[in-house]
Parts: C-alpha cells; structure tokens; sequence
DNA sequence: GGGTGCATGTAATGGGTTACATGATTCT
DNA sequence: AGAATCATGTAACCCATTACATGCACCC
C-alpha cells in the first residue's frame, strides 16, 4: 500500500500559483495585481482560491512565508518557492495538459436561436463581436509593451500565448461578421414559416 | 420584500436541459445520448448534473414526467417541456450571455514554458494541434450530416455553431503550427543562455 | 467627506465530475 | 464467456465565485 501515494497537493489553482511565484515572491495581493496585467486573459484566480491555496501550499512546503510589518496597512505575508516548489512546477508543466469539458453558453444559446426572433441571437453575436474587437486592442498593447522589454527568456514564450489569444479572436471576429450576415439573410428570406 | 424574488430555478444546465427536450420528449438516458449527437462539441452535462436536474426541473413545473414501463430494463422517466418551461426556454435565450472567467491550461503551461527543455512545450503544441485537426473532421461529418436533411428551421442555426467550432479549430491548428515552428527556431538559436 | 487602493482572510453557496450501486439484454 | 448497451440514480468530493468582515491611508 504505497505505490505512489504521496498525498500532497494537486490541483491545478496550486501550480498556477508556484508558476507566478516563479516570477518572484509575492503575497496574495500582489498574485492577484500580476494576474491582471499578465495571464489574465486566459487564466484568472479569486482571493477566495489565491489565499487559502498560499497557506496549503505553506503547509506542504513548496513555498515559504515572510511577514513584513507594516505601519497603517496589514501585514504583507510575502511567499517565495522553495526547490521543492520549484521542482513541483517542473514537474507539472510536464504532464500532459488535461482538457475540461467544453461550455459555450454562446453557442447553447444560438444553437436553440429557432425559439426566438433573430434579432436575440442578433444580439448575441454583436455583443460576442465587440468582445473579441476590445479583446485584440488589448493584446497589441500587452504585445507593444513585450517587445519594449524585450530581453527576458521568458517573452518569446508570452508572445507565443498572446498569438493563440489573437488568432482566436482574429476568428471569432471574421465568425461574428459572418454569422450577422446569415441572420440578415434568414430575416430576409423567411418565407412560409410561422 | 418581494421585489422580483420568484425562487425558482436558475443555472445554466435547467435551461440546457430545457432546450435539449425542445427537441421532443426524452429521459435523462436520452439526453445524454443526444447531446453526443449534437452539441457535444460545445456543451456537455454528466449523468449527476442531468438526473437531479430533471428532478428540480419537474418540481418546478417546467417539465412533465412519464413513466414507460418495460420488460428487464428498469423503468424509463419520459420528460417533455409544459407550457411554463418552453416560455423559461425562452426567456433564458434571450437574456445576454453571461462569460465566465478564463481558464486555459495549455497557455498557463506554455506561459511557463522557460522552465522546461522546449520538447516540453513542442509536445503540449503538438497534442493541441492534433485534437484540433481531429476536430475539424468531425466537425465536416456532422454539416454533411447536416446538410442531407437539411429541412428544418433550426439547421441554420446549427450550421452557425459548427462554423464557430471550424474557425476556432482553423484558428488553432494555424497557431500550432506557427507557434512549433517558433519553438524550432528558439532551440536552435539557444546561444548564450544557461 | 468620499472614493480608491492597500491588505488580509473566512463562510456561504453553487456548480460540477467521478465513482459507486444495480441489473437485465443483446451482440460478438 | 465477456463486452456493450440500456437505464436509473446517489454520495463523496473538488473546485470556484461571491459576499462578508475589517480598517487605515491617501488623494480630490
């Protein structure tokens, strides 16, 4: 009975975290800032996850807490990667990446769109095009701001995952415009239907 | 005290069940099998979500259950939409569609992909390209599928969400195949780093 | 005086998957 | 003989968001 049991900490909100800290100590707050201004266009944590996960991981000791005082503010509770830690993360970035079961509230709803007038699913396209517009402003500017510091290891690797942002949003949008223009056409041509 | 309360049966998967038994009366065992035959490529929902779900469903008045007696199997629950759940139907379509947070764990690997040899990162690519190619093939078998009886009012809408699925999926295996290429170049232009 | 930012955390609640439990029939 | 299909459902567990609770400092 000890195959490989090692019951330690799984999930995948647990190495997301060592993965930022791997870009520096950092406390809580600070983890949920970095989100913001880096993955957050394909990964997001809550204070409700980001917390309680820091003092799992401080338990299991793949990361290391230092409390700095503060005058006025709350204790900052700053963590770092232990080896261990850092050799968690190597680890899991290995395994095989687990796919969860696709739900796309969009298209659920598009696909029932013969319960409704078009001009619903109309609608919902629109606002799913004006997403994807905002979204491909906002990955050149992250792209802009790569390339100005440009020296780092790392960035290639940053650009790599905006480019799988843009292409997918180059998609959704040309989709989008598409899609609009059928709609336009069923309005048009709905001849003996109810 | 009594704004607009009316407690009665919120969530994304009451009203993905609703929409599945516009398409005729079926039990849970049904819907299970017809989601793999429709939107299984943009939705699912697990035997533990459907049963119970059905249950609070008839609760509520929105579906009615039969029971079909048989022979050696166990009984067969046959729901069908009521007046009051084909108008929540409704309703929930035309309410905007509500995103939920991001959640992409191919990016958050390869974001971190400075940490490990660039095979790593080459494989993880590689299956993603590979699912996508796959995809695009089913997603061609079901528009001809489509496309043979293709009568009903509702074949429009479904030829929309494919159509999303096939560009996301053009959209990724054109990334991948980029995004390897990068990869290849990084490793042969590993100079000066440790 | 009021909003925003700093900074921590917990509790309630919801949503979901997976594994379990059961068992006959039909196909290979 | 054994696997797949038909058919239902529950229980344990995991993961995650949201709301709550607290409170100072700084800027307008």
């Amino acid at each position: 009975m000890s195959r490989k049991a090692k019951r330690t900490e799984g999930g995948t909100t647990s190495n997301a975290l060592l993965g930022l800290l791997s870009m520096g100590p950092m406390s809580g707050y600070d983890i949920r800032a970095l989100i913001g201004r880096s993955i957050g266009y394909f990964w997001s944590e809550s204070y409700g996850q980001i917390y309680p996960g820091l003092k799992r991981l401080a338990a299991a000791g793949l990361v290391e807490k230092k409390t700095e005082r503060q005058k006025g503010r709350p204790d900052r509770h700053v963590y770092s990667l232990t080896a261990a830690g850092r050799m968690r993360l190597k680890e899991w970035l290995k395994l095989p990446v687990t796919s969860e079961p696709p739900r796309n509230e969009l298209l659920l709803k598009l696909f029932f769109g013969g319960h409704v007038p078009h001009s619903v699913s109309r609608e919902h396209v629109t606002e799913f095009l004006e997403e994807h517009e905002q979204a491909l402003k906002t990955y050149a500017a992250i792209a802009k701001d790569l390339r100005k510091d440009a020296d780092g290891a790392e960035v290639p690797f940053y650009l790599m995952t905006l480019s799988l942002g843009k292409h997918g949003s180059d998609a959704s949008v040309k989709w989008a415009r598409e899609t609009l223009k059928k709609l336009d056409e069923l309005e048009k041509h709905k001849g003996g239907r109810r």
